[in-house]
Formats: structure tokens, C-alpha cells, sequence
DNA sequence: ACCACCAAAATGGCATACCATTACATTTCC
DNA sequence: GGAAATGTAATGGTATGCCATTTTGGTGGT
């Protein structure tokens, strides 16, 4: 620690929030556990600002609340709230596979082929990692095929904040069949240039994807509120 | 100026954005301009903290943006970005519609009734100001009928960011009389519980009026690129 | 026991100083 | 005259101190 709590260079932010971020994620820091603002900057020789800094935007990711003259603390995974973000990302990303779908070159969607099939050995190896990481990949890559530089950057937004479920329940992977099966849907419909079917398909996959979360997530499954699952069915 | 240089008290941050905000949505600093820190801080006489965090809320806001090393101007309003936004806007706002139409009891529809009844009175009058206040009454009304917070906040966010623009634009009223046709569809489709319907023709609304404000605006209108307008037609 | 009141500690927010890094303009060298 | 080097100002980022507000735990009065 003594080479580097010397000099102003950039990063001390980034470097307190990667931290405290990995902590909340990993599961180390109960839900609801203080941060106090100064006595944590001491532990990791920070000033009070970087650490400020880093808490605000902990807190904009929702992974820490901060209430008034009470300091910071780790926000508690509510399922509702889950939930309503994982609906979110859904319209949202329903909406950008519309957009991908009519502005995709060939080559993007051939793109989006392969990375599908490499998704799909992955699969079929039963390696979990690679899975999930092409999976992720290629959600994203759908969203950014949108052209839509907002839509981009909300969904990035909201998906981080959703990383944190999504790490707690890495395990529950029942589904992968019929997950691998509504990923083939999607692709069928890409390849078509059925931005109709894409958005749906994707909607409906995404709906069924984040429902496993919620439901295997949490103590009080008071889930069956209003706003789950499809909005189709009224 | 006197009466409130005296600080300490909370909302510093507050009154210096708002400051900044109200004249840069009011014109009064053009587009590139710089706004440097320091001297900006002097000016209004507080310090660079303040004046830090209210600039990186503006640039959170997209009123302002922060080149590195070269500080903070005032960023232009891209039509290519506003369409952007717009578009998501009405995703979102399409989103919330349909869950309100689910989620919403008799008596919010009723008051959403009222609403419209008030706009259109506003409308008839020729009574711009109030016309355009229930406008947007009716739509934030609506979002909130969503019951989804994440989406509230989103819609809220994107609605502040376009703002400017809405502010810039505000005499373009050609199409009132459209514009009433189509909220009276909407309602009409509340009425009934067509969430669907009401999705759409929510979607169809907002697609027209903003396209309205992107027309309109700017210098280059090299608008029209690829996720214009309605996404169904691709 | 209960309530009001007060003091100590924690927190939020602002001001300010310091230093490294970068942009920009000037100068210098070829 | 043009390119490279250098100096200067501006910027970003951090550390730190101060003070107002609020929380909190303890104290005394009834």
C-alpha cells in the first residue's frame, strides 16, 4: 500500500467501488449491514471523497441505499423490485430485437449465428461458464445491434443492476433445454426478419428466463403481484 | 443574491443545477459552450464541490457533457439523440400503459377520464399552457398506473432529458386537433381494457408527436435514419 | 416507570489546498 | 517554414478541515 496511497492518479473511485461492489455481489456484506462513510474510508485508505463517490454510485446501481443521516447500507435483494427491472429489461430489450432485427446486416446476423452455436456447444459440454457468458453476450449484442445509443446504455444500466441476482442464483439451471429451445426460436425468427416474432419470442423467453430467479430467490415470495410474466394476457 | 449567499444549510448541489439547468433549457447558453468549474464556482460563489456534482448531474441528465480534460459544455441537442430517446420513451410509455390498463381500478380510470376531459376543455380554449401541463399530467399519470417503479423512474428520467427539447419546440401546435383524436382513442381503449390496443395506440401518439419535434428542430436533419417512427412497419 | 431534555457521536455538505495529468500556446531547433 | 520541445494554464482527482443537522444514548425531573 505504500506505492500507490502517494499519488492522485485516477481510478481510487473506481477502484472502491469495484471493491465494495464485489463484496455486496459475492454475498459478503449482509443485506441492510452499515457502510459507514468515514470508518470504511480509513480501512481502505481512501479519503473521504473517492469513497462518497463510490457509494453514490453503488447506490445509482442499487446495490447500497442511502438513507438520510444514516449512512450507507446494502440494499436488500427485494424480489418485487427485481422483478419490476427484470420487466423492464424485457420491454426493452424486446424493443431493441425489433430494432436489430430490421437494421442487422447479413453479416451481424451471421454473426449472431455463430455466437449462438458456439452458446450451443457450450451447452451441450454442461460448461455452465462459457454458457452464460455467450448468453449474456449475445443478449447484449442483440441490444446493441439496435442502433439506438439510449436504449443501449439503459439496458446495460439496468442489467447490471440485475447482475447481482443473477450471480446469487448462478446454480439453478433446470431449463436449459427449453431456454437453448427458445434461443433457437429467436434466432429462427432473426433469420427470417420476423422483428415481430423476434420481439415476442425474446419477450416470452426473457419473461419465463427471469420468473426462475424470482421464484427460487427469496424468503417471502409474495411474487404473484401484477406485472409478472407476460402483459399480453390481461 | 444577498438574501441566500449566506450557506451551510443543505442544497447547494440543488441550486446550482437548477440554476444551470433553467439556462441551458432556456437557451441562454448556447450549445459548446463551455462551463468551466472553477470559475463558474467563483461566479455563483460557491466552491468546485458543489458546482462538480451539479455538473455531473446535468451530464447524467444529457444538458451538459463532460469531455475529459477539456471540462464541461453544454451539450447540443442532436436531433439523432432526441429521436433516440423519444423512441424509448414511447417503448416505455407503451410498457406502462398496457400494465396500467391491467393494474389500473375503475376510479383511476375515471380520473384519468377527468384528466383527458380537463386537457380537452384546455384545448378548446386555445389554452396552450394548460393544455400542455394536463398533457403530460395524463401520460406521467399513466406510467405511474404501471405500478412498476423501475419503470416510473426510467420514464421520469428520459421525460426530464427531452424536456429541453419540448421546451425548445413549444409552439409547434399544428396538430392539436390530431393530437386530441388520438388521446381520445386512447382513452377510449382504456375504457374498454384493450391493453393492447391501448399499448398501441399510445405508442402510435407518441411516435407522431415527436416526430413532430424532430422535424422541426434542428439544422441537419439527417433524421431520417433507420429506427424512425414505428418499429411494426420494418 | 415515563417523558422531557441534553450532550456526545455520527452524518451530510461545503470549502479549500495540493498534486498529477493533459491541453494549449509559445518557443526553439533543424 | 515546419516539426519538435518546452512552458503554462486548466482540469481531474484526492485529502482534509469545518460546521450544521440529525441521531442516539444517557440524565434528571415528575
Amino acid at each position: 500500500m505504500e506505492e500507490e496511497q502517494q499519488i492522485g492518479h485516477s481510478g481510487l473511485v473506481e477502484k472502491v467501488a469495484n471493491y465494495l461492489r464485489e463484496h455486496i455481489v459475492m454475498d459478503h456484506f449482509q443485506p441492510g449491514q452499515r457502510l459507514p462513510e468515514r470508518t470504511l474510508a480509513k480501512e481502505l485508505q481512501v479519503s473521504r471523497t473517492p469513497m462518497r463517490e463510490a457509494l453514490k454510485i453503488l447506490a445509482t446501481e442499487g446495490l447500497v441505499v442511502l438513507l438520510p443521516h444514516r449512512g450507507a447500507v446494502v440494499a436488500d435483494v427485494s424480489p418485487r423490485d427485481m422483478q419490476e427491472k427484470a420487466y423492464v429489461l424485457s420491454v426493452l430489450e424486446q424493443a431493441a430485437a425489433e430494432l436489430a432485427c430490421c437494421n442487422a446486416s447479413d453479416d451481424d446476423i451471421a454473426e449472431l449465428q455463430a455466437m449462438h452455436y458456439e452458446m450451443k456447444a457450450a451447452f451441450l459440454r454442461r460448461d455452465r461458464q462459457n454458457y452464460f457468458r455467450l448468453n449474456q453476450d449475445i443478449h447484449n449484442r442483440i441490444v446493441a445491434l439496435s442502433g439506438n445509443a439510449s436504449l443501449i446504455e439503459m439496458h446495460a444500466n439496468l442489467s447490471r443492476q440485475l447482475y447481482r441476482v443473477r450471480y446469487l442464483s448462478n446454480e439453478k439451471s433446470d431449463k436449459w433445454q427449453v431456454a437453448m429451445g427458445e434461443h433457437e426460436a429467436i434466432m429462427a425468427a432473426f433469420a427470417e426478419r420476423d422483428a415481430d416474432r423476434v420481439g415476442r419470442e425474446l419477450r416470452h423467453h426473457l419473461g419465463k428466463t427471469w420468473m426462475k430467479y424470482a421464484n427460487g430467490g427469496s424468503k417471502d415470495d409474495a411474487v404473484h403481484e401484477r406485472n409478472d410474466g407476460e402483459a399480453e394476457a390481461c
